[in-house]
DNA sequence: TATGGTCAAGGCTACG
DNA sequence: CGTAGCCTTGACCATA
């Protein structure tokens, strides 16, 4: 039962039809609901479905079906994996540049593996003077002083390891790359020892063939992904928002981290997390805005029962992908779908990826998967370190308002003058500010740095905007009905009150402003905010049990300070249900950014708003 | 001993010299004879010269050495690529293009392709499927439309790939092209792991970068080739008669061939000559002007020795570069220099290119290497279709002459009247709806059309002459010394007798006028002409076995005929005596075409000849 | 238009 | 034998 070869991905079980099916002389990968049914994959709007049937399982991890529109689809996918490719080594590596550093050839030599550059290839457009020169042209592959190319700090969307560019349509390493064409060339079939869900990471990645080729395959790797010439202008810009944010993310990691992962070596370029392997994890990609083959919760429901009672349903709907929540059972919300001009389930948009670039041509469903470090658990686990997480929250997160624009230009009527874009470009601006808080304070959170960087990029994508919710609420005033910051009041209501439309963007601000109100009549403390920005900064919606574990370790300390102070039970679920309900107003917001941005093309000098936040509010909705 | 890199071609074997030199930092390609003495290499008039040592060879092929000058070396490189552009693959492929095949992406993803043979050398793969599988390349695209020059459908002249314009001063693909600037870009030594003979063609191009590059250079590929220096009118013009003859040869290609590749997608931009694909060849490059090198015959000369035996020379000699045929072992027969006003073997003139545009700057000698397609060999084998043969020459050839405008204008003296200029435009004019004829004819022979196209211009521009002769004959008249055409009867002795000089033309005229006498007194039938002029097409100086094989055949099928209808075993040998004879008098053409040309030079209002009489008999002699 | 550069595809190959 | 790092190749692009 070891692993067959073949390129056909056949069922574990043969009496369950094969989701996929790879014509073996074209290598075209066909998916289909059932086995007779084939949906031609095409660059035209062909939803591109799997439909895997679940495997009950006695294991640790089970499938979840949920449902997403192929187009917005709502709940990001949380891939756990483990690889801390942080960070250290970005910073020190500046201190090591040997000694010139301006045309230093520091043959930076990714410690275990030799890295050789080839002279020829690459070595040109280095610098010769001043590094201070910018380059006018930035091109993806080039190398920089790093000697690594810009999106090779993107890690492989596959496994999670170095990537060496865009390979099949999809950003992977050499070894996923080198998998998927060999897969292609010959006439195997791959079949999975297990149960079709296991984990696809650096370290597990060639435990099964089949998995592999599958989440491949799912990412949207394609043989004939058209590469077109170089990627667009556009998809270039959207690459390198992403790099900015690896970088970002990447760029002071390793200090932190409770001492953890704190053995880096000092100097390299490319430093493996110390611990890094993943669990297995159910991977389920859903017919497309199918939302009735939920078959159940992915694992003991009745473990993260009590905190998901009790869950009601946000004031409004705004008609969009259902959106459930495997803890908190919400209940579907629903909002326009992202990018309202196509609509249709089956017209799966150009950025239907959850990356910047990948999965453009194939209208493929981004993938859902994770699992905590498998090592981790077994040598530490994942604990909920409630001091640490606290002080990591009073660091980073706690003062993040002081800083912003807002309290100078709130007090007069300054917003009314503002154009919409201006608007825009002014809340996307302070925003972004928060949200840099809302990375440090994320890279400091056990829980969640040691997530691989693509999870972490996702949870990121899905949670930012609820976190600056979180922090905004501790800076509303109940009474005044504005945000208090830097001793100036923001009068939110009577700056909306001067608005002049009834548009999406009015009731945004509103719903946004009653969602502040409503948390901050908690009047939660700083320990409280801390764990319950932690709830809301890992949460997504298919956990593995680790993650349950993590995430139900940090609920039961927010519950106790919550009964310690409140003497109240409930507090918990009341609070638990601003998830969904922030879930909603971020989808929201997405749904007011894009239509802003398609506004935005016909705008003779459009706004520029920060790389960050363009990143992180992407058109390929989460 | 794995890979050796370097742009220096090194030799194969340490004991043998290097052949070439190129100078690393500049780029720049010195050749010598002996290792110590470099011949530096420049625009003025120094010999470019590389002695190749032969080595014996077991397999099928092997080394001959022949003498050719620089200037106008007399034997025609054959060399038979394989490049089946056509093929089932592309059919196959189309269908699978998703929705719209017109505007589909289907990308020809065609790359390097590398292949071990030889473990110590490094050596790159041929396709691993089937050379068909090699996908398309758009030649005809380009071809119509616009009239200004497309100097794309000139195949690359390294490689015979689909050319994107001129590069370091050679008309090349965007493969040679880049091979070559990464070859003079960084410190690399090429190493060929044969006998620095291998085939350069579009399939076997990467399997050995010292021949690559060793041609390229030969074709006078150079950094510093005068590049802007926008050719000069005449160059353009060459230029522009080989794109038209190239236009004529594509033209209708694609629905002959016996249907064995009939499968072309109806609407491709792309319909390449049907069959195409190479064998590899030995390749040499011969010190100019030395006729002592010559050290054997290519393959088994048993094999062809019946038919070339008794071969005696034709009565005269006109002192020319000796010219040897390997088949029929033709005695050298000495004709003038095509370009007597330089003369001197160590003084290449500007076009010692057999190509209208490219070698100019460098005055390296042409190379010579050919085959057969090794896939259809393996398939079908290049089997003489005598049924065939003589239907399309039924149908193309056998009736050439009666359009022609001799029969009118015979009858009177008219062609007294005529300037010398004259009678050459009429001449050459009446000559070319031959050859148009002629090409048509060749296009549907498989021996000739499974040729790469340089190839088969090659062998249009060494035959197309003498096959004209072998049709002129077929209307030649023994009894009154005249052509008979469409009733009319042409008094060529008569006209001749008028001229008022013995000059070359007069020579030239009579010798053809003899040639034709004897040649009609065999009284061949159509299909003993037929086969005969099969043989005149692709005959040329070196024959890979594979040609031999074809050649061989027809022969045979000749001979039947002949012995059937004559029950003289000798006709065929005193038939084949013809071949050297008409390249002698081929030659000899093109010594007269030669220096009318140059006489035309001063004349102020010149001629106009026909393109494909222009590039045909291109000064750039054979 | 020729040049130089980019970078994904895929060949090569050490390694398990 | 599969894997994956390294390398060459060549279609495509930006530039002068
Ligand atoms: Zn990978
Ligand atoms: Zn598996
Ligand atoms: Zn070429
Ligand atoms: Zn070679």
């Amino acid at each position: 039962m070891a692993t067959l070869q073949s390129p056909t991905l056949a069922p574990a079980n043969p009496h369950n039809p094969p989701p996929l099916f790879i014509n073996g002389s074209t290598g075209q990968v066909f998916v289909s609901v059932s086995p007779t049914q084939h949906l031609q994959q095409s660059n035209g709007p062909t939803a591109f479905q799997i439909s895997t049937t679940t495997v009950s399982s006695n294991s640790s991890t089970s499938s979840s079906n949920s449902s997403h529109s192929g187009l917005g689809a709502a709940a990001a996918a949380m891939r756990v994996e483990n690889k801390v490719r942080a960070s250290p080594q970005v910073t020190s590596y500046i201190t090591y540049i040997p000694t010139n550093p301006v045309q230093s050839h520091a043959k930076d030599v990714k410690l275990g593996e030799f890295k050789d550059e080839n002279p020829t290839v690459k070595e040109f457009n280095r610098p010769v003077l001043s590094p201070s020169q910018i380059p006018k042209k930035s091109y993806i592959k080039t190398v920089n002083e790093n000697g690594d190319t810009q999106i090779e700090v993107i890690p492989c969307k596959v496994c999670g390891d170095k990537s060496s560019g865009v390979h099949y349509g999809v950003i992977t390493c050499e070894g996923c790359k080198g998998f998927f064409r060999r897969s292609q060339a010959s006439n195997m079939t791959y079949q999975c020892p297990r149960q079709k869900n296991c984990t696809v990471d650096r370290v597990n990645r060639n435990r099964c063939q089949y998995c592999r080729l599958k989440k491949c395959v799912e990412l949207g790797m394609s043989r004939d992904a058209v590469k077109f010439g170089r990627m667009s202008k556009k998809q270039r810009e959207k690459v390198e928002d992403e790099v900015r944010m690896h970088r970002q993310i990447q760029m002071a990691d390793l200090q932190h981290m409770g001492g953890l992962y704190s053995q880096q070596q000092s100097y390299q370029d490319y430093s493996p997390p110390s611990v890094q392997c993943p669990i297995t994890m159910p991977f389920e990609v859903y017919p497309s805005s199918v939302s009735s083959t939920s078959t159940g919760l992915p694992f003991s429901q009745t473990s993260v029962h009590v905190i998901t009672q009790g869950n009601t349903p946000p004031p409004q709907s705004y008609a969009a992908p259902p959106l459930q929540h495997p803890l908190a059972g919400a209940a579907p919300l629903n909002y326009p779908p992202p990018q309202s001009s196509l609509g249709g389930a089956a017209a799966p948009t150009v950025g239907a990826s959850h990356n910047g670039y990948g999965i453009a041509q194939t209208g493929a469903v981004p993938s859902s998967s994770g699992g905590f470090p498998e090592t981790l658990i077994a040598t530490h686990g994942i604990h909920p370190d409630e001091p640490n997480i606290v002080s990591v929250y009073e660091a980073h997160l706690s003062r993040c308002l002081q800083g912003l624009d807002l309290g100078q230009s709130a007090a007069s009527g300054f917003f009314q003058s503002f154009t919409r874009a201006q608007a825009w470009a002014k809340f996307a601006g302070e925003l972004t500010k928060i949200i840099q808080a809302v990375i440090e304070f994320a890279k400091n959170i056990n829980g969640f740095s040691c997530l691989d960087q693509n999870d972490q990029i996702l949870l990121l994508k899905r949670n930012s905007f609820d976190l600056v919710l979180v922090m905004l609420s501790q800076f509303y005033s109940v009474e005044s009905d504005s945000v208090n910051i830097d001793g100036a009041m923001i009068p939110l209501r009577q700056i909306l009150s001067q608005w002049n439309a009834e548009n999406n963007e009015f009731r945004l601000a509103n719903d946004i402003i009653g969602c502040l109100r409503d948390l901050a009549n908690f009047n939660l403390t700083t320990t409280e905010v801390a764990l319950f920005s932690t709830l809301v900064l890992v949460n997504k919606d298919d956990f593995t049990p680790i993650q349950v574990q993590f995430f139900h370790g940090v609920q039961q300390s927010l519950m106790q300070h919550l009964v310690h102070r409140t003497s109240d039970e409930s507090v918990l679920n009341r609070l638990m249900e601003f998830l969904p309900r922030f879930q909603e107003l971020s989808h929201f917001h997405m749904h007011c950014l894009n239509a802003f941005r398609h506004e935005q093309l016909q705008s003779p000098n459009p706004v520029r708003l920060p790389d960050l936040y363009e990143e992180l509010f992407s058109e390929t909705v989460l």
